[in-house]
DNA sequence: TATAATATCTCTAGCGACTAGAGGTTCAAG
DNA sequence: CTTGAACCTCTAGTCGCTAGAGATATTATA
C-alpha cells in the first residue's frame, strides 16, 4: 500500500491528473486511510500504467474507459478493442495528413521572406493574408 | 455595411466565433447599429480571413494578435512575423515526428489482433498495457 | 401600418484533459 | 510531541471555440 505521491513518482503521472482521472471514473476509487488519504496497491499502478500509455498513444479518455472495461471482462470478444484501436490509427493519419500539407505551406510561407524588410512588403504578411497564395488546401 | 451573418457567410466563420474574437480583442469592435446590431465593412472581412487563414495554419490567436499588430503598422520590420512563421513551421515538424512515431507503434498494435479473440489474449490490450512491447518512445 | 418570421443581442455554461492555487488536515521522522 | 512534508477538497483557469436561453431588432409580407 503506497501513498499518491508514491503512485505518482511510480507511473510518472501528476498527482492532480491521478485525482482527476478517480474523479471522472477512469480509475477506480482509491482505499483510504482513517485520516482519508488514498492508498494504492500494485494493481492501480498497473492500471494507472495502462491509462498513462493509451494517452501518449493518443486515445480519448472515453476510448480509455471502454478499453478497461473489455480489460475487466477477460471473455469477452476483444472486437471493440481492435476497432478503436484501427480507428486511432486512422485518426492519426489524418492528422498527419493534414500537417504535411501546412507543413508545406509554412515552409514556403516561411521561406518568402527573410525578416529584413518592412511589414507591408512581408511576404510572411500577405500570404496569410491571401490563401489564393496556398498550392493546397488545408 | 453587412450585418455579422452575412460576414460569417462571406468568411466561413461561424457567428459566435466571430462575437468571440471580438470579445478576446483579436477583432476591433464592429461599428453597430441603432438597434445595436453589428455592421461590418469590406475590411473587416479581409481582417477576418486573415484570422482564418492563419488559423487553419496552426497559428495561435496570440500569435495572431501579434501578426495583425505589424500589419497595421506597415512601417516596420517584419523580423517577429517570421520569427513566428518559423516557430509555427518548427511546430508542425516536431507534431508531425511524434505522429509518425505513434502512427508506427499503433500500426503494430492494430495489426497484433484481429478482433475475433477474446480479451483476454488480445494483443492490442496487452500492448497498451506494456509500454516495454513497444519499439519506439512516445 | 401591423404582424410575423428571421436575425441578432448579451450572458452563461460546456467541451477535453488537465493544471494551479487556497485553505485546511494527516502522516512520518526525529 | 513537535515539526514539516505530504495530503485532502474545492474552485477556477487554460485554449479556442460552441451551444443555449431569453430578450430585442430588423425585414418581408399582408
Ligand atoms: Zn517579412
Ligand atoms: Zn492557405
Ligand atoms: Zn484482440
Ligand atoms: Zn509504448
Amino acid at each position: 500500500m503506497f501513498s499518491i505521491g508514491e503512485l505518482s513518482k511510480q507511473a510518472k503521472v501528476k498527482i492532480p491528473t491521478i485525482r482527476y482521472y478517480e474523479s471522472i471514473g477512469l480509475l477506480a476509487p482509491a482505499e483510504r486511510t482513517e485520516g482519508n488519504q488514498r492508498r494504492y496497491t500494485a494493481e492501480g499502478l498497473e492500471r494507472l500504467g495502462f491509462i498513462k500509455h493509451a494517452r501518449e498513444l493518443g486515445f480519448s479518455v472515453e476510448s480509455i474507459s471502454s478499453l478497461i472495461e473489455l480489460q475487466e471482462h477477460p471473455d469477452r470478444s476483444c472486437y471493440e478493442a481492435t476497432e478503436l484501436a484501427e480507428t486511432q490509427l486512422r485518426a492519426v493519419r489524418a492528422k498527419i495528413r493534414q500537417l504535411r500539407s501546412l507543413e508545406q505551406e509554412l515552409a514556403r510561407i516561411s521561406t518568402g521572406c527573410s525578416g529584413d524588410d518592412v511589414s507591408e512588403n512581408c511576404y510572411v504578411l500577405s500570404a496569410l493574408a491571401n490563401h489564393n497564395l496556398c498550392n493546397k488546401d488545408h
